[in-house]
DNA sequence: TTGTGTTTTATTGCCTCC
DNA sequence: GGAGGCAATAAAACACAA
């Protein structure tokens, strides 16, 4: 017995896809308008789906409505779908074992796969976009917490240099000759963007980027920051310097680079300019 | 029951490969 | 040029809330 599906010519017919299912036809993948036959013919021929046992029930076709529509079998489906979990793509004989087996047209079985492996594929875009985005997520929330821990540390910086300018004012009552003290070099809140007021409450101190003695600290997020000849080798020009803010190109890493003079450094060092400075880099 | 959203089956046109 | 894959799409079938 004959099986298929007719096809109307795909040119002239486009978009007409009742009609296009209306009628079997042999056609399998590569139909395309090459199997025609005539609607007489095609109107006797068997609906889409069948069971093996109605494949060769010749009044099955009379009963039922060929224009309908229907969904395979959960057998079907199930066996379909474990073929499909060996192999997603079909080669010729394994589509036509298939569609012997399940008593479907090998063109069913064919877009039967291609339609797996479409919805194989947008289930696997989902599965990759939550893993960015968990990613995403997690990248985003180490960020912010380097932020905030980078605010922190801008405060607890303001708020020791505001202690040593008014340490500094003491010292500058007492003869010049006695006890010698450079003034602050820049007002370090200029350097945040922010007013000092804004930071005194922070009261966090204890912060490793400060000497323990009595250091002048000073903090550059700038490029070349420091008028170095201004005081007397002790803050000297930092050659990279970068911060979050500076051009917005942190690529996830932050970094600023805090310099600190101590007296006892400078009395250490005297006359050789040297100054203990650090670096802090965070790497996400 | 009905309106609406989702899933499944199937078609079409375009593309690549041999 | 034929065969087959894929993206886009149509439409039937199904699920489900109101």
């Amino acid at each position: 017995m004959e099986s298929g599906r007719l096809y109307f010519d795909t040119s002239t017919c486009r978009g007409n896809n009742n009609m296009n299912m209306l009628f079997l036809g042999n056609a399998d993948l590569g139909f395309r308008g090459r199997s025609m036959m005539s609607m007489e013919e095609g109107s006797k021929r068997r609906p889409f789906f069948s069971s093996p046992d109605e494949l060769y029930d010749e009044e099955y076709y009379e009963e039922q409505s060929p224009e309908k529509k229907r969904r395979l079998t959960s057998e079907q489906v199930h066996l379909l779908e474990k073929s499909f979990e060996e192999e997603n793509k079909l080669e010729p004989e394994r589509k036509t074992q298939l569609a012997k087996k399940l008593g479907l047209q090998p063109r069913q079985v064919a877009v039967w796969f291609q339609n797996r492996r479409a919805r194989w594929k947008t289930k696997q875009l989902e599965r990759d976009y939550d893993v960015l985005k968990s990613s995403y997520e997690s990248l985003l929330s180490t960020y912010d917490s380097i932020v905030k821990e980078n605010e922190k540390l801008k405060s607890e910086v303001v708020c020791l240099n505001e202690k040593f300018q008014v340490q500094g004012k003491d010292m500058l009552e007492e003869p010049l000759s006695e006890k010698k003290v450079d003034p602050l070099p820049v007002d370090i809140t200029q350097i945040f963007g922010m007013k000092l007021d804004e930071h005194v409450s922070s009261g966090s101190v204890g912060s490793a980027v400060v000497d323990e003695g009595s250091p002048r600290v000073v903090i550059d997020s700038v490029d070349s920051y420091f008028p170095a000849d201004d005081y007397g080798g002790c803050v000297a020009p930092i050659e990279r310097v970068q911060s979050e803010e500076d051009d917005g190109s942190d690529d996830g890493r932050c970094c600023f680079d805090v310099f600190v003079t101590s007296e006892t450094e400078q009395q250490n060092h005297e006359g050789e300019g040297l100054n203990w400075w650090g670096n802090m880099y965070y790497v996400a």
